[in-house]
RNA sequence: UGGGGUGUGGCCAAGCGGUAAGGCACCGGGUUUUGAUCCCGGCAUGCGCAGGUUCGAAUCCUGCCACCCCAGCCA
């Protein structure tokens, strides 16, 4: 099913092998996270076309932690990571590195920029700094102390290493261009005091590099051959240059940049699902209405289908918002073949069977019908069962396929049977259904020659499990939420927990994704315990529209 | 009024001078003991706009326009 991306990324690899301009390295990629938070869908993009294109060509990918700020970074989130990385699909034994690995050798490099007289410590404000970089369209001024000299700078960026100064006391420069258009070129900081513990290297250092310095150069040190990453670092290419091309190391990737995922009905910059998870606007990381991989996996999405949303989305440079459906079809895909069919009943109305003697009935219904392979399970029948409340109607509307007064229907994988009367409690709200049932029209040897309209599902009465079913909406109830406007642009009705039923099979069952006939796709819960919770997934598509008929 | 990018149907996205792939969505129809799945069919006289080059332009040139990113000691 998946034939294989050419996009502009996969055809530049694919000249740079034609041409031999590797060098004769396999193709070598990297995933660099910054361990801030959780990965959502759109690190899920990155991931499958770092390690996908790697996989296609023979090559390799680090996975590379990118933990030069140690103010916001977490063990806690390494391991996330670590963990959503592989339940993509994607093994990064052995590929496991992180920016703190380099930390001496990129002091090295730094001392190697001060010598060569490419870098100063510069002692103005964080302020000062600012106020003196200029604007977009009017070039920065030079430090006062950019002409510091070489010894002064080895002295001072020496006694920086060594904690001599307070967070902020001084800061280590590249010395480029304060009139440069682009203003990451404008003196960029490479080097910045923090006295704070790292989750790696705990106290060993008090001044921890700066992303533009690190990055370019743990790419050359791994032998990335094609660094890929997301367009707003674009203007950062020339400063990524200009480190490799002025300090002396034998190796220079190429970056590449692509389109960052948008997706309708969601947020995806890591500070606003910080806010999510932080003001409590939803249960966790790992709230099945996130779009954090962990929310997606606890939601019951599979890696597969994951990997075939990353593939039918493309890889360009255009900006985009990709539909929610799309995802939506891929994950029904998945599950489509995958699931096996259980019944449940999410919101119950009872009905008896007012002509059924029958006791103890077992009745038999394959787990998928297309799919024999997933095999048969039982179901009991009897004379007290719960249907869904949405599948009868008082007044059925036209068209309506289900249960109304007077009419018939299947009861899947069991028996036809006609509603005779409806009980209805002193606010006239229904609350059971007295039917009577079709003993020779029993599923697979029917022998009534009746023909309803519809089938529904059912669980019966006492032999049904008990279980809570969440079912998840969009999070969001507009399509482009703002960072303004976070609380108000939620969906109220994002979740909606129920109290359903589910046959004796799927609560037994060793599956945890399942196709509610009818309903949608549900998944167990994996932090309810041995409470049964179900999350649901997705619905299924739904062509009925009962105003037209 | 700086720099860097991007503009192909509602949403993605092929296309790389030879006469607009594909998918999602949507709309018809068929099959169906899931109003699901599956199967058929429909859906851009036009590629941001205007000129130009050419036998021929979404593809080349020129000029406009729109949108995105950049002024962290974040990544």
């Amino acid at each position: 099913m998946t034939e294989e991306a050419n996009d502009f990324i996969r055809q530049r690899i694919q000249r740079d092998l034609d041409e031999d301009t590797l060098g004769g390295s396999l193709v070598v990629t990297r995933f660099p996270p910054e361990p801030n938070g959780y990965l959502h869908i759109g690190h899920a993009k990155s991931i499958c076309l770092n390690f996908g294109v790697a996989r296609e060509y023979g090559g390799y990918t680090y996975l590379r932690f990118d933990d030069t700020n140690p103010l916001k970074e977490d063990q806690e989130y390494v391991e996330a990571i670590k963990e959503d990385v592989r339940w993509l699909g994607f093994d990064f034994e052995g590929h496991e590195t992180h920016a703190s690995d380099y930390f001496e050798q990129l002091y090295k490099f730094a001392v190697e920029l001060v010598e060569e007289g490419k870098a100063y410590v510069c002692s103005l404000s964080g302020e000062e700094i600012r106020a003196s970089r200029g604007t977009l369209t009017e070039p920065g001024r030079e430090s006062p102390y950019r002409k510091r000299g070489v010894a002064e700078n080895l002295d001072l960026f020496a006694r920086m290493r060594a904690g001599e100064f307070g967070d902020g006391r001084h800061v280590l420069r590249a010395k480029i261009d304060m009139t440069s258009p682009n203003l990451n070129m404008r003196d960029p900081v490479l080097y910045r005091i923090r006295h704070a513990t790292h989750q790696r290297t705990a106290d060993d250092w008090v001044i921890y590099p700066m992303y533009d310095f690190t990055h370019c150069i743990c790419d050359a040190l791994e032998g990335i051959t094609h660094s890929l990453c997301t367009l707003e670092f674009e203007d950062h290419r020339p400063l990524y240059d200009w480190v490799l091309d002025n300090i002396n190391v034998n190796f220079h990737p190429p970056q590449i940049e692509f389109s960052r995922l948008g997706l309708e009905y969601t947020v995806m910059s890591k500070r606003l699902l910080h806010t999510l998870v932080e003001d409590g606007y939803v249960a966790g990381w790992d709230d099945p209405r996130m779009p954090t991989l962990a929310g997606l996996r606890r939601r019951g999405v599979t890696p597969g289908a994951i990997a075939e949303f990353c593939r039918r989305i493309g890889v360009t440079k255009q900006d985009n918002t990709v539909e929610m459906n799309l995802l939506e079809f891929c994950i029904r895909q998945d599950l489509e073949s995958n699931a096996p069919r259980g019944m449940g009943v999410v919101d119950p109305l009872k009905i008896t069977i007012v002509n059924y003697a029958g006791d103890g009935e077992l009745l038999v219904g394959p787990w998928h019908q297309q799919n024999v392979d997933l095999g048969t399970r039982e179901l009991p029948f009897g004379a007290e069962l719960y249907i869904e409340r949405d599948d009868f109607a008082e007044v059925p509307p036209k068209k309506f396929k289900r249960l109304s007064p007077g009419q018939m229907v299947r009861l899947r994988y069991a028996y036809i049977i006609r509603c005779d009367e409806v009980i209805t409690d002193e606010d006239g709200e229904v609350v059971e259904l007295r039917c009577s049932y079709f003993p020779d029209s029993r599923s697979g040897s029917d022998t009534s020659g009746l023909k309803p309209k519809g089938v529904i599902h059912w669980a019966h009465a006492q032999r049904s499990v008990a279980a809570e079913m969440r079912l998840y909406d969009r999070l969001f109830r507009v399509p482009q939420p703002g960072a303004g406007t976070l609380a108000d642009d939620l969906n109220p009705d994002s979740l909606r927990v129920a109290r359903g039923f589910v046959e004796p099979a799927v609560a037994a069952s060793e599956h945890s994704r399942f196709q509610f006939e009818r309903t949608g796709y549900f998944c167990k819960d994996a932090q309810s315990g041995d409470a049964l919770v179900f999350n649901r997934t997705v619905t299924l598509r739904d062509s009925w529209k009962p105003d037209r008929g």
